[in-house]
DNA sequence: GGATAAAAAGACAATCATGTCCTGTTTGGT
DNA sequence: ACCAAACAGGACATGATTGTCTTTTTATCC
């Protein structure tokens, strides 16, 4: 349903979301939300081109969340790596009924909608308040400051 | 967002749902419906395995809707098809948090959930009933009985 | 029984998503 | 000035999705 770069730029974005303002690099991302780092790296190239993100080189460097976690929803994440594409027009190409689709497609596009508005609806903020039962995702990002500790001292 | 396979699938059942229990052939629904004919084909043979339609071979034959289009769900189609997947454990295989599921993916699974809902709220009768404000998708599939009549006489 | 119509099945091609690797470029620290 | 850290970008590999083509099997009609 969602693609894999989708998953990854949200548990990205999480990461980052947890210590505003600080930088991450690449690889304390990729080894804190077990992302392929090679990977990643294409992923968090495309939040910096939509904005989303800023990116520092050199030593020190790392990627900052552009906005606060409040302000941030989940679907100008996702439409920055993997556009929600609603239906527009009808796929069968059949012009007469453009704009208000055929009962099949309309039905479609209306479950997509659904599910952008959720998207649209919910902030990095929300995810990060929400009360956990389940407990390791937050604490393996809040579990250390700095460098990731995976398995050294 | 969705596959062209289910959006081919639920196309081709649409097209059977019209004329429930006359046989149509992969041609007739492939022209009527701008589906790549051989791909359809394979298409049919998954609802044909999981036992939404069946398929008579030789003339006269073709594919026919088992059940009836009202007591048919889109979500059975769909799944014949490319089975939509819910979020049931954790992605990053941390174990300590299912089934409850870190708050990130639980609400991905909301959402797959609602469009699963959505599809297994539907059947086929309801789109085929549905007002049309636009008309062409069900003339082109009615306008004729038994030939396609694609551009030739 | 033979011709024909139709689905079934498998081989193959093209495209896209995912993932890896290497090299270059920028930056901060000493 | 130099070195090391980190992102940027491109080339490449792999696998899934989509699509085409050919052959085989099954059925109907005469």
């Amino acid at each position: 349903m969602f693609s894999q770069t989708v998953e990854y730029a949200l548990r990205a974005v999480l990461c980052l979301a947890h210590t505003p303002g600080e930088p991450r690099t690449a690889q304390y991302i990729a080894e804190t939300m077990s992302i392929p780092q090679s990977y990643l790296a294409k992923v968090m190239q495309g939040l910096v081109r939509q904005g989303l993100v800023t990116s520092q080189r050199g030593l020190r460097g790392g990627f900052v969340l552009v906005n606060e976690p409040a302000d941030q929803s989940l679907l100008e994440i996702v439409n920055a790596v993997d556009p929600i594409k609603r239906i527009e027009s009808c796929p069968l190409g059949i012009e007469s009924h453009n704009p208000n689709l055929c009962p099949l497609h309309r039905r479609l596009d209306a479950a997509i909608a659904s599910v952008e508005e959720a998207f649209a609806e919910t902030t990095l903020q929300e995810i990060l308040d929400e009360p956990i039962e389940c407990d390791t995702l937050i604490e393996r990002v809040t579990g250390s400051t700095g460098n990731a500790t995976k398995d050294g001292s």
